[in-house]
DNA sequence: TTCAATATCAGTAATTGTTACTAATATTAT
DNA sequence: ATAATATTAGTAACAATTACTGATATTGAA
C-alpha cells in the first residue's frame, strides 16, 4: 500500500491560497511569487510552483494552459470557461451555462470514451474594445 | 512599405511538409526532428522549429498547445477539434460538425467581442479502452 | 513540553522546450 | 556565372519549470 504522504501546514502555502482566494485574474506563478514576496520576502519561486501543483493535486486550484507560454492559476475549481484577449492577453472568465452536451456530439464518430472538455474563447476584451474607438 | 521577405525553397522545409502531409498524429517538433534526421542527418532542431513557425505564419500548419508541455503540429488547417487521451497522451482528431454557435452563447453575458474558440476533449482513446479489458 | 520523524523551506542547480545568433551554404533573379 | 540574400547547421542563450540539498518548521506521541 502506497504510504500516503501526510500534508503539513505551511505559512507559505496558506499565503498562496489566501492570495488566490476570490481572484478572477488567473495569475501566473511568477505573478503570485512577486506579490507573496511582499509579505514573505524570503519565499522562493520554487515554493510557489511546488505548492501550486500540490494544490492542484488536492483539487483546490486549476491550472490553465491557454497556450501563451505561461501557466495560469484559478482558485475557482467549478467547471467554467475562459476567454483570452488577442490584444492584451488577459485571461477572463466566461459566464455561461455548461455545454457538456458537446461531449456527446464529439463522441458520435469517435472510437474511445469522452468524459470532459476544455474550451477557450478568443476575441477582444471589453477594455481593448473601448481603446479601439 | 514593409519589405516583404521573399521565401526561398529549401529541401529541409520541403522534407518537413512532406513528413507532415496526411499525418493524423500531430507530432511534436522533437518527433519531427528525429524522423527527418533519417533522411537529413545534419538537419538541426532549430531548423525544424524555424520552419514550423514559418509554415504556421503561411497558414500551412496549425500549432496545437494542448497543455502537455509540448506544442504539436497539424497539417490539417481546416477548423476541427482535438482529443487528448488521459492514459497515453495521444492527440487525435475529432470528427464533428462545427460548433461555432458556442461563440454566441459565450458572448451573451460578456463585455467584449468573441470571434473564435478552441476546444479540447478529454477521455480514454479507443486503443487504451481496449487495454483496460 | 520535549522530542523524534518528516514535510516543507530557501537557495540554487539542473532540465526542458524554444528562440536567437553567426558564419557558411543554397537558392534565385538577373 | 554572379550577386543578393534567404536558409542552414551548430551552438549559445533564454524562460518556465522542476529537482536537489542541507536547514527549518510542523506534528503526533512520549
Amino acid at each position: 500500500m502506497a504510504a500516503e504522504k501526510t500534508i503539513k501546514y505551511s505559512r507559505q502555502r496558506e499565503a498562496i491560497v489566501k492570495f488566490l482566494e476570490g481572484r478572477k485574474d488567473h495569475p501566473t506563478a511568477e505573478f503570485i511569487y512577486r506579490h507573496i514576496r511582499e509579505d514573505y520576502p524570503n519565499i522562493s519561486l520554487g515554493t510557489v510552483y511546488r505548492n501550486l501543483s500540490l494544490l492542484e493535486e488536492l483539487g483546490q486550484v486549476i491550472k490553465i494552459s491557454c497556450g501563451d507560454g505561461n501557466d495560469h492559476f484559478d482558485p475557482n475549481v467549478e467547471p467554467h470557461y475562459h476567454f483570452i484577449c488577442r490584444e492584451c492577453g488577459s485571461v477572463l472568465d466566461i459566464e455561461m451555462d455548461s455545454i457538456d452536451f458537446i461531449n456527446t456530439l464529439a463522441e458520435k464518430n469517435f472510437g474511445g470514451r469522452i468524459d470532459g472538455h476544455k474550451a477557450y474563447f478568443y476575441g477582444v476584451c471589453h477594455q481593448c474594445c473601448e481603446m479601439e474607438k
